[in-house]
DNA sequence: CATCTATGATTGATCGGCCA
DNA sequence: CTGGCCGATCAATCATAGAT
């Protein structure tokens, strides 16, 4: 029906020996912010996925309800006031702005029997 | 844990598995791409359509089979040869069908 | 009915590409 | 060259639906 312009299905047609592809194999590094609780042990690759507060989630969604994009200064004082990294503050406001986009686009078509491109 | 953490916000996840036949087509199309099993946009949506879900769900389909199935390969291998199998006649039939057409109208 | 497993969704964080 | 953003994805986890 409609497949891929240069990727035709698996050309394996003897037996079904599932090989092992690349992205099997891919693996994603530890994450480099979030506290390690410095236990003694440091340059230890906390590989923890920080869980961010209700009090921090809530004071972060504030902001973005005022700002949707943050500035040096506001990504500063907020870090330091929710006890965070600029980065985990910036990385949020980033993941912050892609989930509203695909909240909209969501939200306008779910009825849509657009038959109409075809 | 013990804090019932917004179940407002959680309580979006009264999630209801997809049909027996939606579930049939990404199976088709993740073990048919076994090697890159990334639709592209397009292919998402129309997987969509046919699965009658949204292109996030999809995509969400997608993510969580592609993590599971290299967590555990051995797990998903009678999955894996079913679908082959099923892609293997259904390649067939597509085949055959376009050896019909050739001989009928050939140049 | 309790318990274990399969599965859809959520989300902090990474990866590669793009650009001011 | 550098840093932020985008889009896609990863990976771990949540909460529930389904199987036992």
């Amino acid at each position: 029906e409609e497949q891929d312009p240069a990727c035709p299905p698996e050309p394996c047609p003897s037996a079904s020996a599932a090989q092992t592809f690349e992205w099997m194999r891919v693996k994603r590094n530890p994450p480099k912010t979030g506290k390690t609780a410095e236990l003694g042990l440091l340059g230890q690759p906390n590989a923890i996925r920080t869980n961010f507060s209700t009090k921090q989630l809530t004071e972060l969604e504030k902001e973005f309800h005022f700002n949707k994009y943050l500035t040096r200064a506001r990504r500063v004082e907020i870090a330091a006031t929710l006890e965070l990294n600029e980065t985990q503050v910036k990385i949020w406001f980033q993941n912050r702005r892609m989930k509203q986009k695909k909240r909209e686009k969501e939200g306008l078509a779910p009825a849509a029997a657009s038959r109409a491109a075809k | 844990v013990m804090i019932l953490r917004s179940r407002f916000l959680d309580a979006r996840r009264k999630r209801r598995n997809f049909s027996k036949q939606a579930t049939e087509i990404l199976n088709e199309y993740f073990y048919s791409h076994l090697s890159n099993p990334y639709p592209s946009e397009e292919a998402k949506e129309e997987l969509a359509k046919k699965c009658s879900i949204t292109v996030s769900q999809v995509s969400n389909w997608f993510g969580n089979k592609r993590i599971r199935y290299k967590k555990n390969i051995g797990k998903f291998q009678e999955e894996a040869n079913l679908y082959a199998a099923k892609t293997a006649v259904t390649a067939a039939h597509a085949v055959a069908a376009a050896v019909q057409n050739n001989q009928t109208n050939s140049p």
